[in-house]
DNA sequence: CAGTGGTCTAGACCACTGG
DNA sequence: CAGTGGTCTAGACCACTGC
């Protein structure tokens, strides 16, 4: 009956072989898993459309509720972004309402618009070995290499943010300072239009801190300044880590907003 | 055909009188409305189970499927909760997996729970008059009567959150410092027994500060320690504003943890 | 066992887009 | 106009709960 899904779970009922084991997935769940497979194996990249509804059910050799039902979740998740008479399209973090998707720092007054664009300074592009702890983050082995970017943001003129990220050098081949500076959109955007590599979703851990010398330097502040101290982990599909940054965030004249649902 | 329901919209097409004008909501968005203005109203309180699917669907005159689709969204928003075989329940901040829903500060090591519960201290409560900001942030007139709490959190014996809370006074009409110290339980689930008002929504504003005399002395920190200013502005049904606070964390042990996706 | 929510289907029709 | 996603319905069956 479905003979593309991975395990068969229509008949009288589910076997659970084992107590306390789930060994049970909704239809629409499987399909979701199908259709990450094909967005993290680059069947449709970035920006393009996936096949309709209707396609998908007839591959997949169900109704086109059960597709529609997973591609839902999709869209909530924001993997996918749905255009009504359109199509459904694979999410990218080029597109203007999304732009600062992963940056909840706001101005106090005005939005992040009203103060010009962003301009974005990289400072430098290192290859490095990853230590330890860095390793485990990234899901790496110790001395692997890895890309290390320093740069600094600013708003209105002002230096705003500090930051420096690490990536794994397997997926980041070829990414130079050079590459980072021609581009003026987020590194999010190069990300996918460069690499083909689409973050998805990030967790973040927030300290109040002092800067270090180098930080105050670059955010142009003095040593006893309060700064916001924002690391962030940022996974792409299939919750694979993908990137390491550090960041201190100036709040004189912005604030890090955060919805609570 | 739908009596009860505020807007016809079945005929052949929707009205749009004019033009970029929306006048068009799907039937289930008008269900969740009309459940929602159910909640509010106190027909159905915190903890409370709600009519199941089918009944729900004859007193609206719809299908049960248009029921469950908004229901489904109200239970994503955590309104309400779905228990299977049991039936759908109004939400509430007593339960256990979210006992600390608003509050994203996390131990650097281990969990909410390994450091024993917390400790909340309750300086004083006070009536007070609205200052012009505040009455504009609640929703109230300048002068309005507001009753405003202070309190200490403590983990593992470290006072780690300083915070003032202002509420209307009008709705907490009866609360007192007693009241608040007699209960053990998280403050939001004593808004709801006591009062049956349910936070439903949160906004928050993040800065790195150093503390004033006050919150320094209240959390044993000097006055050249870094911490997190919170400003969170709490919601109740229809996006009602109910409750300001502002917070200062010590992220010596803790930080504030995010999600992004 | 009855009653609840959870999944899946099939089909009808509406709203939006673009050729 | 055809093709897409969006809404709504009706009905079947499964999974879980509690009596």
């Amino acid at each position: 009956m479905n003979p593309s899904l991975p395990t068969e779970n229509s008949p009288t009922t589910n076997e659970t072989p084992l107590a306390g084991s789930p060994a049970f997935s909704p239809l629409y769940q499987q399909i979701k898993v199908l259709v990450l497979q094909s967005l993290q194996q680059g069947e449709w990249k970035p920006g393009d459309p996936i096949p309709s509804e209707f396609e998908l059910a007839a591959r997949y050799k169900v109704s086109q509720g059960t597709v529609r039902k997973a591609i839902d979740e999709l869209a909530k998740n924001h993997l996918l972004v749905r255009r009504q008479g359109k199509g459904t399209f694979v999410a990218t973090h080029a597109e203007q309402q999304v732009q600062f998707r992963f940056l909840k720092l706001k101005p106090d007054v005005g939005d992040i618009a009203s103060q010009g664009p962003a301009k974005r300074d990289i400072i430098d592009c290192r290859r490095l070995q990853a230590s330890s702890e860095l390793a485990q983050t990234l899901g790496l082995l110790t001395n692997d290499p890895v890309l290390q970017i320093r740069r600094v943001l600013s708003f209105g003129g002002t230096p705003t943010i500090f930051e420096e990220v690490w990536l794994p050098g397997q997926p980041f081949k070829g990414l130079t300072a050079e590459r980072l500076r021609a581009d003026t959109g987020p590194m999010y955007a190069l990300f996918e239009t460069e690499f083909g590599i689409r973050m998805v979703h990030a967790q973040e851990r927030i300290r109040a801190v002092n800067p270090s010398l180098e930080q105050a330097h670059w955010l142009q502040v003095d040593a006893s300044t309060p700064l916001l101290r924002v690391e962030r982990l940022s996974f792409t599909y299939q919750e694979t880590p993908m990137e390491w940054r550090i960041g201190v965030y100036r709040t004189d004249q912005h604030h890090y907003m955060n919805e609570l649902n």
